[in-house]
DNA sequence: GTGAAAGCGCTAACAA
DNA sequence: TTGTTAGCGCTTTCAC
């Protein structure tokens, strides 16, 4: 009799131990109705065996595959990673796997990712959705969706994002009061949800107070910040602060101001959109809006389990504050 | 008849497009031999429904997952989120998905994981193993097993790292070459491979050239940063310079040198190991060494999928070269 | 070119 | 307390 050469099987474990099938899966399932001795034999045969479950098995027979997909963008970018991590935090409190899947924010990467994540038959999504994400792609899917950061377009999905509008006001807004006039803003994809949330924080409050509206909306990488800020340097287009928007640029920024020995804050100031590591260690240290990265998507993961759990989720949308971190790129005093 | 509830199956399919169930299973599977008209009719039954082949189903006949397994400490951490991004692009190009796990380092958790994604029989599995790995987890597993970053402890599986030892003894060097005389380590977790590798370079190059072997190596946040390094800071025990070995340590050394008066590289050369986005944009910009991250984890993926196509892995190790990015933090000369 | 039917590993209903 | 058995959704012979 040749062992049969693959991954052992329930059956197998059975054969080994002398009892039925259902014998081994009453134990793998808690152990209930059994008693002590064949208990005893099945746990025994399960380790002789280095016997796991088959999961696919198990989801066949309609149960759920306690793996739920995440989509982000990017899981280089720090904020996705803190993300990540904490959605997999949640996940794993709920005996829960976490597939993940990178969409660059192109809808066509984005649907192919979540075809293959529903042929796997996830128990439920979380999804930062691209510009031109598609709801048909959900098209009897069959579990439910959360997204975060950005809502779906045009879709009423629960989502978790932060206040983007507000945050850019405020830090407009201090940048104002310390007695900025001309306010450049710098943005990546102006597609972007969240960039038009900013830019539009912004606008208002430059609008409002009577200053220029400056915006260079298309920024990509370093070699795009240099000519987009250049011709703000000097001459009667000269800029009196920078409010970045892009997690990316702000260093950028920083590096050409300096490199364009441009003072900081004194001949230009600086805030920007998301914190980040180094934000305190610079010099001068820079003033930036703070999302709550890590309990957005916490409470996105839980708003997930909550309508696996009861079924349906009852909240549509929640919005997180923001903060204002006052530091001294902004040459405003700290109130 | 009432429509099933759930999910579209392959059988609804094949009910809807009047053909059996082996045509719509020909049809997702290439199409070949299928006459033009079924096979536009079943396409159709399958856009209508939504349909998307059931993985599980497949996987259960013996195919493979296409799913693979990453388990790292933590996705938070830069140098493990870059090496995801690249390991999921990897992965994607095989047409298979990411099941991301993390351990915190901690075997127990390692142990659970794995555990899980035994049960969902990915196709293999790339894991930066914890200091107490244990093999027999994988008892029967009937994958694939590629490290990175560290080895599998007292194991010969195949593993993609960085030279540790060299990266640490050329940044001693360098420091022993500027003319500093007492050169204080700093390093993390003390149990952990990459920190034993290169204390150990640190300490041969201190001892080969007459200089005190001074090391903390149990430093985990900024306390107890502020903690180890005090003492060196003043008096008879001052340090000349500072080798931090650990990625979050190094800024704190960094501040704390700053805020206790002490210039650098004056008074306290700092190198580093591993780069970070900042490191050059700090005053003064930080020496480092930087390890080729992407790289390691493009290569770990790619050693997978060559053992999951090939049947088995030739290579046992790659030990990939890492760079010392001479910086103002050392004052040293740029050669 | 096509469909019927067996079986992958498991759970749940039923019988004993 | 047990074991037997019928599927879950798919692929894959094997006839037609």
């Amino acid at each position: 009799m040749k062992p049969k050469r693959s991954v052992p099987a329930l059956m197998d474990v059975a054969r080994r131990a002398g009892v039925g099938a259902a014998t081994v899966s009453r134990v793998i399932n808690g152990g209930q109705n059994v008693s002590a001795r064949r208990l005893a034999a099945v746990q025994q045969a399960i380790e002789e065996l280095g016997y796991h479950p088959n999961q696919a098995a198990r989801s066949l027979k309609g149960a759920r595959t306690k793996t739920i997909g995440l989509v982000v963008p990017s899981v280089a970018d720090p904020f996705f990673s803190a993300a990540a991590e904490a959605i997999q935090e949640v996940a794993r409190g709920h005996g829960t796997l976490l597939l993940l899947a990178v969409s660059e924010n192109q809808s066509a990467r984005e649907q192919e990712q979540v075809a293959s994540l529903i042929q796997r038959r996830i128990d439920g999504l979380i999804l930062a959705p691209s510009d031109g994400a598609d709801f048909s792609m959900f098209k009897h899917a069959g579990f439910p969706v959360v997204c975060f950061d950005r809502p779906f377009p045009g879709q009423d999905i629960p989502v978790v994002l932060s206040d983007n509008y507000a945050g850019a006001k405020a830090a407009t807004e201090h940048l104002v009061k310390a007695g900025r006039k001309r306010i450049l803003c710098l943005s990546g994809d102006p597609q972007l949800f969240t960039s038009k949330r900013r830019v539009k924080g912004y606008r208002d409050v430059v609008r409002a107070a009577g200053l220029p509206y400056l915006a260079e909306v298309s920024v990509q990488d370093h070699e795009s910040a240099v000519a987009a800020l250049t011709p703000y340097l000097s001459g009667r287009s000269r800029i009196d602060a920078v409010f970045s928007i892009k997690n990316a640029i702000t260093v950028s920024a920083y590096k050409i101001l300096r490199d364009a020995g441009l003072e900081v804050p004194k001949m230009v100031a600086i805030a920007a959109y998301d914190d980040f590591e180094l934000a305190d260690t610079l010099d001068p240290p820079i003033c930036v809006v703070r999302q709550p990265v890590v309990g957005i998507a916490r409470r996105a993961a839980e708003m997930l389990f909550e309508a696996l759990d009861r079924g349906q989720v009852q909240t549509k949308m929640v919005k997180m504050e923001v903060e204002l971190i006052h530091r001294a790129s902004c040459g405003g005093h700290s109130r």
